[in-house]
RNA sequence: GCUGGAGUCGUCUAGUGGCUAUGACAGCAGACUGUAAAUCUGCCGGAUUAAGUUCCAUCGUUGGUUCGAGUCCAACCUCCAGCA
């Protein structure tokens, strides 16, 4: 049985929304955008999916109860986060990252790259990185290996490749990210290889592998990024260094990469997914999974998604607007109350208000995927796409 | 009635002679992308402007001292405590 199976692909058909161009010699009539399933040890992500960001373990403000009932499909550790507290170790004392979290369901891991861009004291040299821990100031060392090693430990179903993540318009900054993105890459490999075959000997499911491609906006550095990584002996994909497709060159490096890409190979395209817009290109282009912080930050911070655009519930307007947010909706807060309870609990601060935003917008985004998914087997994706951003974004 | 204390932007608060009167909260808006984020930023006396423009007001009230007063003095008003 294959890790991925593409059930449905499909080359964009009823869209009038402008393709961006492309410097690849890539086949320009290749389909890009598809439906498919990827098979895990916790059961099967039926793709394109929105992973809900567990940082630290926990879905922000979600129990497990909450991410079946808006039936999210996978989440996504930290592994940085987690070395930090409670440590690879207890959790593969627990049993793996799903007993101790007791989620039933596929999830994934990332390296720690990104928190060479996010942590302000990271300091990256030829073999790793050197943090210094947010939390107690502790030194924290992570190299390939031991981020592999971690991640076997924490045992999610998908690891990412320890990579250099960095944002800058500076093509000799991304060009050295990428390059040790790719120096890297065999150190990786060796030791899940070596993780990979001890877990064999003592009957433990398999875990599996994404590499990273890296490049930033950079149509050259994407392409000789992409050509390295096609090749290599890893389950799928991560994209890296990208933020959002409001920088109009994003889509187009997404095409560019995805069509350099293997077809059978998953791709998941790392930390976008704030604005509906992203998920949307983003599929548009190749893409099977995305993760993203940004639908439970925005939630907790009072933003929440509606079909008209995003909507501020902190706003003096919603004080006596006693209807919900939409009643099409099927998640709890739209359901059961209205949106001038749901301003009184942000404006006392209190800690329900953000549970029930954080459902809704959970709900929004995988809601949203879910009908994706759906339009790209009806070969309505055009359509539905047109519809959703005439709306949302007026 | 007497004695003592206190009145500062919606609230609390800093400020005891020196030029634009603190800070916090509340209020109003904005940001958030592989989470150092239940966080961060801006505005927050009134009017006026294209504008970071111009004008006016302001520390209970009135008057005084002084080049200069939230700050010192006097009277009054209000509140608090104690004594009657």
């Amino acid at each position: 049985m294959s890790f991925f199976t593409i059930k449905k692909q499909s080359l964009e058909t009823d869209l009038d929304t402008e393709i961006p161009q492309t410097t690849t010699t890539a086949s320009q009539k290749r389909p890009l955008m598809r439906a498919g399933i990827i098979k895990t040890a916790h059961g099967e992500i039926e793709t394109p999916a929105f992973v809900g960001a567990a940082t630290c373990a926990t879905v922000k403000a979600l129990t497990n109860r909450h991410l079946e009932t808006i039936k999210t499909p996978a989440i996504l550790v930290n592994t940085y986060h987690l070395l930090l507290t409670p440590g690879p170790e207890l959790i593969a004392q627990a049993g793996g990252i799903n007993k101790f979290t007791n989620w039933q369901k596929p999830t994934f891991s990332d390296s720690g790259g990104f928190q060479m861009l996010s942590l302000p004291d990271a300091k990256v040299d030829s073999d790793g990185v050197t943090f210094k821990s947010h939390r107690n100031g502790d030194t924290i060392r992570m190299t390939p290996e031991s981020s592999m090693r971690a991640q076997w430990q924490i045992g999610a179903d998908i690891h990412m490749a320890f990579d250099q993540a960095a944002d800058s318009r500076d093509h000799s900054i991304m060009k050295q990210a990428m390059l040790r993105t790719h120096a890297w890459l065999p150190e990786n490999l060796e030791t899940h290889e070596l993780l990979k075959h001890q877990a064999e000997r003592d009957s433990k499911p398999y875990q599996s592998l994404y590499a990273v491609v890296q490049g930033g906006l950079f149509p050259d550095l994407r392409q000789t990024s992409a050509e390295f990584m096609k090749d290599q002996p890893v389950d799928g994909f991560g994209i890296g260094s990208l933020y959002t497709t409001e920088t109009p060159e994003t889509a187009a490096i997404i095409k560019l990469t995805n069509e350099i890409l293997p077809v059978e190979k998953p791709r998941h395209l790392l930390g976008m997914g704030s604005e509906p817009r992203d998920l949307f290109l983003g599929v548009l282009y190749g893409c099977d999974t995305f993760d993203c912080v940004g639908p439970t930050r925005l939630a907790r911070n009072g933003a929440l998604y509606s079909k008209t655009g995003r909507i501020n519930i902190k706003n003096a307007k919603y004080r006596d607007y006693f209807a919900p947010l939409d009643e099409t909706c099927p998640c709890e807060l739209c359901q059961n109350h209205t949106l001038a309870y749901l301003h009184h609990l942000f404006k006392t601060d209190e800690i329900t208000g953000k549970i029930l935003a954080t459902i809704h917008n959970e709900t929004f985004v995988i809601d949203l995927m879910q009908k994706i998914r759906q339009s790209i087997q009806d070969d309505t994706f055009g359509s539905l796409m047109t519809n959703f951003m005439n709306s949302y974004y007026n």
